[in-house]
DNA sequence: GTAAACCTGGCA
DNA sequence: TGCCAGGTTTAC
């Protein structure tokens, strides 16, 4: 579920919220998620005030005065929602935490590939080999992914996917980006031209505010901090969309799969 | 490189 | 019943 766009929403809707707030009660209902959380993990949060709300990547990082952080991933199906009246608890409801001037923060993850640990963010091996944000100009730009080509044969999409590459990306994301620029998912990075590049880096900057702009996808079952629904689902021009016809020139969408993922593209607007 | 692994739910 | 799903890691 959630790639950059609702990561981000997800840490705009709950600062409010979360920012100056102190965990003062922290229930682990179910510890193994894709890492388990250590037994002193409640422990470790209790008593300390959320100074900062950050997102990395997908990867969401809450800072107190002093480290460790609390760095979470929501994997394909996690979901993290702040309420001040909080419903009954469902069995995928694995994390609760409530607040010293009240409300709860509720992490549901029903496939648990999501995750939680506390960590310094600039040691944690998490963090540490991200790639630069989509809209770091001074790091990521046309050129960069260029030189970047030309040392590897890769499909285009492999490369947008790859958080080394550029962190935050996943594969509705990259068909959507991909469709923007006019390239083909299969596309090798090592036959793209540098206005290649710097359209594709354009393109990513484009989808990914109109994204963020709208909240989010939610194709299935996203929500933000506070429970609502993304709008970009209804926005997607490729994405799950096989079959369909094409927006800009009507021809029917087709899909393949590259390295395991399900790639959506128009076989005459991108080349 | 590519496949399988981790897990559950939804849909044909 | 089998396949697919927003992600990442590990093993051939």
């Amino acid at each position: 579920m959630p790639e950059l766009p609702e990561v981000e929403t997800v840490a705009r809707t709950l600062r409010p919220h979360l920012i100056g707030a102190v965990p003062v009660a922290v229930e682990v209902r179910n510890r193994n998620l894709r890492r388990p959380l250590p037994r002193r993990f409640a422990a470790l949060l209790e008593g300390r005030r959320i100074e900062t709300l950050q997102r990395r990547g997908k990867y969401l990082i809450a800072q107190f005065a002093e480290s460790p952080a609390w760095i979470i991933h929501l994997g394909m199906s996690g979901r993290l929602v702040f309420s001040l009246e909080p419903a009954p608890l469902g069995p995928h409801d694995h994390v609760v935490v409530r607040f010293d001037r009240g409300g709860t923060l509720v992490f549901t993850d029903p496939r648990r590939f999501g995750l939680m640990v506390l960590a310094d963010p600039s040691s944690s091996d998490l963090l540490s080999g991200l790639g630069p944000e989509p809209f770091d100009e001074e790091a990521f730009h046309g050129r960069y992914l260029f030189e970047l080509g030309r040392r590897r044969r890769r499909a285009v999409k492999d490369v947008l996917m790859d958080q080394r590459v550029v962190a935050g990306i996943g594969n509705i994301y990259a068909n959507e980006i991909l469709f923007a620029a006019g390239l083909r998912p299969r596309r090798s990075v090592a036959r793209l031209t540098l206005r290649d590049c710097e359209t594709l880096v354009r393109a990513t900057r484009c989808v990914l505010s109109e994204a963020i702009e709208h909240r989010g996808s939610s194709v299935s079952d996203f929500l933000d901090g506070v429970g609502r629904r993304g709008g970009y689902q209804w926005r997607r021009r490729v994405y799950d969309r096989e079959g369909e016809e094409c927006p800009r020139c009507r021809m029917p969408i087709k899909k393949l799969v590259i390295g395991q993922r399900s790639s959506f593209y128009c076989p005459n607007c991108q080349r």
